[in-house]
DNA sequence: CGTTCACTTGACTTGGCTCAATTCAAGTGG
DNA sequence: CCACTTGAATTGAGCCAAGTCAAGTGAACG
């Protein structure tokens, strides 16, 4: 799997160093949320300041500097890694609740791009050890999202092109992406996605070519099992015989 | 990167369901560790129960019920998933310090197996809301372990059979394994290290087949890269130059 | 001034060839 | 006997190179 370094990775490294600030989306332009109001959601809430970012806007990139940890509220964030010649791996998709920008060191280990316009809590790290609320929020979702890692790193190495594929396409149905795919889901029959990813992403995603993840969703519209209406909305025609493409669907009854 | 189920993997799975209680070393058999002493090495210390483990033995089994969450104290554990067909991906190998046992839900989502001899103590799961001292500590390490799941991942995605392998025996020097390679590390020419893993482990967890591990171990020792003493004691003639075949050795100067 | 058509651009798809890593099959050695 | 190594054959997915498609952009025209 060397995979050459494709150019238009390159050119996100190279040339879109600084945040792409969009007109009345600057990153920059933060809202101080109340400091001491009644949680908004049920999440994190004390003393965090809320930032908004339009889709596709840079948060920050690795080797930054950083003394902040992210909470998204809402939206859909990528974080990512490079290596040195260009090769990108998407580490992780986040959704709401996901927390994000820590490392065991002073600057980013990875680097974040929001998919969609996204609403996140910043806090500083040190608040952390201060509040145990906050602590325990983060604490459950991480644990979380490092079970979601554990899922990904048996897709990574272990999963077929297909089989990723389907996993990933899993992922997208609400009731089931995250864990053990929830047998009698309210969605049986056919469902519409949204990706929200290129076909870039994707294959930086679950470690395959930009072509051979076109080729999968080609030969599973070829076989009926799903519709493309346009790239990134594919209408999928039966959620649990999709499940079972993705090699791991062990409890699934139907 | 279909991987045939290999025959082994699958008795690990179908024939091992107990643990493998070694005389004098059952995982049943506790240690009440002082409640209240003064921690006993800096990590969490209120209300654990310690327990030891030989090497090669099984914790707990993915699908387990459980309530408990675990920390490694001494020693080294591996985390697996398998697949409905008996492919098996091995999604974490611990050190002292790191923590494991959590899931979403009240059953584990992986199989754990201790490499070594080892110690953990265990906590209820409810114990951690109740001492914010041990959550900051669980909190601390699990950060670094998603970190580590990152890095794992842009293994697993992107890198080629024999980046993994280097990056898999830097991993095992001491001062190196984590993060960013530490430049002006202690050990800079050569260093022996043991691997405490089978080459199938090894495969399993590089997402590699077993007969590519030992290629690449065998090319590099053609190389004059690496000596072989035993199967899992490696001496690495240049550890600088080991880390500059990982495909990740950005910032290392020598 | 709005419509049309030629052109550009970027993302995606498809085909053909190649090769790294898997699979199959013997060994080898502690 | 089991773990590991090695060789030979196979193949899934990568790489290269066109080709398609949709969405602009803009200059020309009625």
């Amino acid at each position: 799997m060397p995979m050459k370094p494709s150019p238009s990775t390159q050119d996100t490294a190279l040339f879109q160093r600084s945040p792409v600030l969009l007109p009345g989306h600057s990153p920059l332009r933060t809202t101080r949320s109340a400091a001491r109001s009644s949680a908004t959601n049920g999440e994190i809430e004390p003393a965090g300041r809320e930032i908004h970012f339009a889709g596709r806007v840079i948060i920050f990139l690795e080797g930054d500097e950083t003394d902040s940890i992210y909470q998204l509220v809402d939206g859909a964030i990528m974080l990512y890694k490079l290596m040195p010649d260009g090769r990108r791996q998407i580490v992780e998709v986040l959704h709401a609740g996901d927390v994000f920008g820590f490392s065991p060191a002073a600057v980013h280990e990875c680097s974040a791009e929001s998919l969609v316009a996204s609403t996140c809590i910043v806090f500083k790290r040190a608040d952390l050890a201060r509040s145990p609320a906050l602590m325990q929020s983060v604490n459950e979702h991480i644990q979380t999202q490092l079970c979601a890692m554990h899922d990904h790193a048996i897709l990574l190495g272990r999963k077929t092109a297909m089989e990723r594929i389907a996993t990933f396409l899993m992922r997208c149905v609400p009731g089931r992406g995250g864990y053990h795919c929830l047998a009698p889901a309210p969605s049986l029959e056919r469902t519409g996605i949204r990706l929200n990813m290129t076909r870039h992403e994707i294959a930086d995603f679950l470690g395959l070519t930009i072509e051979t993840v076109s080729r999968c969703l080609s030969k599973l519209k070829r076989r009926g099992a799903i519709a493309i209406d346009r790239p990134d909305e594919i209408l999928i025609n039966d959620v649990c015989r999709m499940c079972r493409l993705t090699g791991t669907e062990a409890t699934c009854q139907r």
